[in-house]
DNA sequence: AGTGCAGTTGACTTT
DNA sequence: TAAAGTCAACTGCAC
């Protein structure tokens, strides 16, 4: 470890951490030295198959914020496109050795090499690359059974604020950019007009809304996707983009709390105690549901449970499935809720998170379709796209975790149950607006009548005996781990005790997901309720 | 007034 | 963050 000499320079690298608030990185280096902020425009991280434009495009917004608070300090937000280990390299050759700092950051596959890569880069070159906590996520943890503590532990102190002091290089200082604007990002996708606009004002501002009064319902409007768009806190792309802080949240929620319990019982709003506390429970989640994919990168490709592995088709898609992903993609199923829902995302890359589960679940049951590709075009269309939330859902919602209950979602009941008048039906599918009544919930009740509007499609698959063979299905899977589990335990009770091949079975029976200690079950379980 | 009965509700189990 | 089935208790009502 080379000392970090008070001179050197400072290069602080923004990843999905774009504020200047509760950021410790900025703190520390911005007491170390002198300070090069940058962000690095990735090619290959917009390659990526979960990568849309609307993420690039959200992202630059609060990167605009970011570059402003800089330059009202005399300094200037360095943006760079190219290749992470090429672009420090460059600053090497500039600068000489310097110091890098980061907040530690549970990506991708893609940015888990990418970042493999810089570590080895800088132990190459005796640069310091310092990587701390963003959130309640814990690096290499080795027992679960804290982590509960830990997080409260990361949340108790207060968010750190924006340093008072800092030096950073003027903008004449720093290196030109335009060199690696060589390397051009393609994208097939466009951006989402619609979508949430990014950036530090507006996180702040939705924070402050959802508190004051967007958010008093929160724990009963945010089912149905009526309620849920201005019920909900809609933080949750500033979150993926750190343009506010889980711990910054936490603390508005505390705050408001106290607020609360400082005033008559009988004035506060009805439900604003209980939807806080489910909120604040959710921003522990979001950290809980990271920690597994920190925990566990691969749960990004492969079946957690690998029991489940080759229940559906995992290789190339037979004709029929793609029809039925394409149709699915597309908001063309014939379910209205379902295409609906879909519709609504592609519009605006949001939906509330009861039905996100449905249209994972109706991808997953009644259209058997493996949870890889459903998961991936989700992924460009949630604004929101957290990798380490977005595949531990994934794949609970597809039932192949064997930890959690089966849900299965009967989408005429949803539609019924979410959207009784049909007004969201309505208003994201056109073609039904004409059908008067409960007809709305399922056209193709109406046989061939002139009341069944002739552009809509037909059911891509009968609702009735493809849930039923899904759960059939499904089920069968989970009796045949547990009894293949039962036999494993029998055998670590009662087999062989040779030293070594005992270790092989219990890793083996881990592996296929084998849980046999009850404490262990709640350990992992995510029966998530309120 | 008590009885029989269809329909409803809620707790609980199964898939 | 499920849905469907089972069963017993309950309800309203006719007689």
């Amino acid at each position: 470890m080379l000392p970090t000499l008070p001179s050197m320079l400072q290069v602080l690298w923004f990843k999905r951490d774009l504020r200047w608030t509760d950021h410790a990185p900025l703190v520390r280096a911005a007491q170390a030295g002198p300070l090069l902020p940058m962000w690095i425009d990735e090619p290959a991280a917009w390659a990526q198959r979960d990568a849309a434009t609307q993420h690039r495009a959200f992202a630059h917004e609060g990167l605009g914020e970011l570059d402003a608070w800089f330059r009202s300090r005399g300094g200037a937000l360095w943006r760079v496109r190219g290749e992470a280990t090429t672009v420090l390299a460059r600053l090497h050759a500039l600068y000489g050795s310097f110091a890098l700092w980061s907040h530690e950051e549970t990506g991708n596959g893609w940015s888990f090499d990418r970042d493999r890569a810089v570590a080895r880069w800088c132990t190459g070159q005796g640069v310091v690359w310092r990587e701390l906590p963003c959130n309640g996520v814990v690096r290499r943890l080795r027992d679960r059974d804290r982590w509960s503590q830990l997080w409260t532990q990361r949340m108790e102190p207060l968010p750190l604020p924006a340093p008072g002091h800092l030096t950073p290089l003027a903008p004449h200082e720093l290196p030109e950019a335009h060199h690696d604007d060589a390397v051009p990002i393609h994208s097939l996708d466009a951006d989402k007009p619609l979508r949430q606009r990014g950036g530090r004002g507006q996180a702040v501002a939705l924070l402050d809304s959802f508190l004051a009064w967007r958010g008093h319902r929160y724990r009963t409007e945010m089912s149905s996707p009526l309620t849920a768009a201005e019920a909900c806190s809609r933080l949750s792309a500033h979150l993926a983009w750190g343009t506010l802080s889980v711990r910054e949240c936490v603390h508005a929620v505390w705050q408001r709390r106290s607020e609360w319990l400082a005033m008559p019982a009988d004035q506060r709003p009805a439900g604003a105690m209980a939807s806080l506390r489910s909120f604040e429970s959710r921003l522990h989640w979001h950290c809980h549901f990271i920690q597994k994919l920190e925990s566990e990168p691969a749960i990004e490709f492969r079946n957690v449970n690998r029991g489940f592995d080759g229940l559906r088709n995992e290789g190339a898609l037979t004709a029929d499935e793609q029809r039925r992903l394409d149709a699915w993609c597309t908001g063309r199923t014939g379910f209205p809720f379902v295409d609906a829902c879909m519709r609504g995302l592609h519009a605006t890359g949001w939906i509330n998170f009861r039905m996100r589960a449905m249209l994972m679940s109706f991808a997953s049951y009644q259209l058997w379709l493996h949870w890889r590709e459903p998961a991936l075009f989700l992924a460009r269309q949630f604004l929101d796209y957290e990798p380490g939330i977005h595949y531990p859902q994934a794949q609970m919602q597809s039932g192949v975790t064997g930890i959690n209950t089966i849900r299965l979602y009967n989408p005429v009941k949803q539609s019924r149950d979410q959207d009784p008048e049909g007004v969201f039906i309505r208003r994201w599918v056109p073609e039904l607006r004409g059908v008067t009544g409960s007809a709305v919930h399922e056209p193709w009740l109406l046989g061939s009548t002139h009341l069944r509007p002739a552009d809509y499609p037909d059911p891509v698959v009968d609702l009735r005996s493809a849930s039923q063979q899904a759960r059939v299905l499904i089920h069968a899977r989970k009796a045949d781990i547990a009894t293949r589990q039962e036999a494993r335990a029998v055998y670590d009770r009662h087999g062989s005790r040779h030293p070594g091949r005992e270790h092989t079975a219990r890793r083996s029976a881990r592996r296929a997901g084998a849980v046999s200690d009850p404490a262990q079950i709640s350990l992992l379980g995510d029966e998530e309720e309120e």
